[in-house]
DNA sequence: CGTAATGTTGACAAGGGTCAAGCTTAGTGG
DNA sequence: CCACTAAGCTTGACCCTTGTCAACATTACG
């Protein structure tokens, strides 16, 4: 399951450009960015390609993920409006990147040398710091500990607003948690059963009890 | 278990300077930079300490965690010679960092303001990259398939001789893959059994069947 | 309204954790 | 140099959490 999906609708040119995300510092008016519209389970970009960019997405939201040769997948990272994604080591993608709805993203062509270095390290240190807190919680923390930072780490990305939309489906959810949809399912209704959450729609939930949820993330 | 040392003993400066590591290119001999000896499990640094250099391991090995309120233990690395670590995103470390074994570690004074940015940039990429790849490890392998990608790491790691030293005990193996010592223990007898390694000492590991580890990680 | 995709729930199995005992190794001191 | 000790490692028995498989419910969409 969860294979990448094959199709690769021709992402679209953004016309108008009325812009609530600022460009990032550092790339200036004169250097290159556009914003390209990729549609929902769209492919951004593929493991094996040339990185020919960093990535900021405008609206929508973006799943990044490696694949075992089985299939199994790893997501490790979502992003939403205003964050960044796309770095990489060695000049070549290690990773796949999609749409997971219907996604805004400005794609940065990154100068061959790098002068935008000292914008860009900030950013890729942000990204290991937050790669490695999601190491401790896949590593050592149980089903519910995953579930409850997940919800926590969404809230929060979401202005702190108690009530989140889930723009990702089960499976992604899983798959970005190291656990399978059943139990992803369960955990939630379990934080429904005990009044930590409640569930307005599969996709929507309002999180009741906030500092329940935060002192089981450890 | 496994909470960070308390005792933390006086790192001694090296007084010779025979290296056998390069000094990392945009540290010019007349930027700071200076080896300090740290005895076996002895803190580099802490969890919400200032973080003030880059550190480069000259011998000796490093482990780089962090800890649950209950003590739950993740390790995400390991440095052997060569290799860097002590990356921040916001000026304080979010991680403990201790000597394995006995190891001298070159501490690189960051300047305030990063003109060495696009020399660290690569670094802290491949930091990233590596730290996305293991947490595919722990968050989609099973405890034969982890075992066995850390074992061909290792080799690598070590000039892909087929016998390696294991510098780290099992406890540090098992918080560094999410699993137990026990299952640790059990899967390298497993793959004893199987004639896939043969357990020199309970530190010292040839590699017999690496075409076999290898076809386990996925 | 019908169908497919997505999500939920239950029964069962298995992988890995926990607890406990014993073994091996290294270090220490008589 | 050897005995004692402690730390680290291995192995076994048992159990629990989570995965697997299956059925069913719900939602989205044509």
């Amino acid at each position: 399951m969860s294979a990448p999906l094959a199709h690769r609708p021709a992402p679209q040119k953004s016309q108008k450009d009325a812009r609530s995300i600022p460009v990032l510092p550092g790339f200036a008016a004169t250097q290159q960015h556009q914003l390209v519209l990729y549609p929902a389970n769209s492919e951004i970009y593929g493991q094996g390609e040339k990185a020919v960019a960093l990535y900021q997405v405008e609206f929508g939201a973006v799943r990044v993920f490696r694949l075992l040769s089985d299939g199994r997948r790893q997501i490790s990272g979502f992003y939403v409006a205003g964050e960044v994604f796309g770095f990489e080591a060695d000049g070549y993608h290690h990773f796949f990147a999609e749409a997971i709805c219907s996604a805004g993203v400005r794609a940065y062509r990154l100068p061959p040398s790098a002068e935008v270095a000292h914008e860009i390290l900030p950013l890729a240190l942000q990204a290991l710091v937050r790669t490695q807190e999601h190491l401790l919680v896949i590593g050592r923390q149980n089903a519910a500990e995953r579930v409850a930072a997940f919800l926590v780490d969404m809230m929060e990305r979401q202005g702190g607003l108690r009530q989140i939309e889930l723009v990702m489906q089960r499976t992604d959810i899983g798959d970005y948690l190291g656990l399978t949809i059943e139990t992803v399912s369960r955990t939630f209704s379990r934080f429904r059963e005990a009044g930590y959450i409640r569930l307005v729609s599969s996709r929507t939930v309002e999180l009741v009890k906030v500092d329940a949820l935060r002192s089981l993330c450890g």
